[in-house]
Order: structure tokens, then sequence, then C-alpha cells
DNA sequence: CGGAATCCGGGGGGATACTG
DNA sequence: CAGTATCCCCCCGGATTCCG
């Protein structure tokens, strides 16, 4: 084996871990909405199309776990304000969702223009 | 619902183009292999651990129909050599398994000097 | 080697109802 | 609103077998 391989191995490798902590059907939507200003429960709910309370929930916890958000209760409010925020550290996410929404962009193009053109 | 918004809602339905495409368990892991020389159905198989035959020759049909890879069948080499090769387009997502491997990388280090710290 | 076909089991997750 | 609990169905995908 040689440099070269050893350095696929290592991206090979690298990309496990991300995908471990960011793959699943909803962990980067999720994050998504969150960065688009969503914040709470039900708000999150209604924006990620599809995903149901429970799911929702467990996914939240993980992320948690994961040192992605932070769960915030504020009981000084009437009612009771639940509120989920990103940590500083998910701001380094951005960088993959941001990536991954300018190629959905563009292959979106370029499956139109592809449609158009036959 | 003013400008921001209108941004925000682009950016999630271009995130969901994206991984309507390259979402799932398997799709990013094996164009990741693929990039890193493997061409082969058994090869890549044992390269991405855990992924049955079949599930791989359902994803690879899949990023076909998506236009990422070609499958070419070499009739004139005996015995018969069968080969998946990423298209030029495929390319294109090299930024996204970078952006994502990258992460992965500095999330692992953060990991490992987080739990040396207590 | 490169797959397709069939069988089959578990568990992920939807639906609903309920609680604080 | 912000979840939890229970039920239960479906289908994803592993194992195995077979074929060119």
């Amino acid at each position: 084996m040689d440099y070269a391989d050893t350095k696929c191995e290592e991206n090979l490798r690298a990309l496990e871990d991300a995908l471990y902590v960011l793959g699943g059907k909803w962990r980067l939507r999720i994050l998504a909405a969150m960065f688009s200003g969503h914040k709470r429960f039900n708000d999150l709910q209604r924006t990620i199309h599809g995903i149901s309370a429970r799911v929702l929930s467990n996914e939240l916890k993980q992320l948690e776990l994961n040192g992605l958000l932070k769960r915030e209760v504020h009981v000084d409010k009437t009612p009771v304000v639940t509120e989920y925020v990103y940590t500083e550290y998910a701001r380094s996410i951005d960088n993959v969702i941001v990536t991954l929404a300018d190629w959905g962009q563009k292959h979106k193009e370029k499956i139109t223009t592809t449609c158009q053109n036959h």
C-alpha cells in the first residue's frame, strides 16, 4: 500500500466519521432548519416535511448528545418556552450544508436543461 | 415572508434536491470508494464495509440513472470485465465528499481531545 | 466474477391517544 | 405546546441459492 492508498483510506474513514454523526435521513435537514431560524419543536416539525414527532424527538436527542445543539427551557416565560439552539460548534457544519445545497442547486439546473434539450 | 425567509426556503429546497440524489446510507460511500479508484463490483463490496450485494446492485443502478456513473462491460477481455466508472459530472460531487470528510476529520480530533481533558 | 430471484425476520417508524 | 407511550404494519435488507 503506497502513500496514495493510505490517503484514500484516511478519507474513507473520515467520511465514515462524518456520516456517523450527520448521516441518516433527518440530521442535516434538522440542522438546516435550525440554521434557518427555526427553534421550537412544533415549528421544526412543520418546517421539516414528513418527520413525525417521535422521530424528531429522538433525532434532537442524538444531536444534543453529539454536542450540536442545546435544549433550553425558559421557565421564566409564561407559558414556558422550549427552544433548541445550535451550539457554536454546530456552525462548523454550515460548510457541509452550503456545499450540499449548492450542488443540489446546480443539479436541478442540469436536470431542467437536460430535459429541455430533447 | 421577507427576502431572508425566501432565501432560506430556497436553501432548504436545494438541500432536498441534493439529498434526494446523494442521501441514503450508501450513496456517498459508494462514490467515495469509486473516487478512490475502485471500479469492479466485488471490489466495491469489499471496500464498502457492511453493504450486501443486492443493495450495492440497486444503489449502482440509481446512481447510473442519475448520471453519476456508467456501467462498462468490456466484452473484448477474457474473462469479461465489468467496470463502474464515474462520469465527468460526478466529479462535481468531489467537493461535497471532501467537505464532509474534512468535517469528519475535525470532529474526530475534537472528540479525542475532549475525552482527554476530563 | 457479477449479479438476479426468492424467502423471510426485525425493527424503524407512522398513527393515534394521552399527559403535563 | 412539547413531547411520551403503545400498538402494529410494512418494507428494508440479510442470507441463501442459482445462473451466465
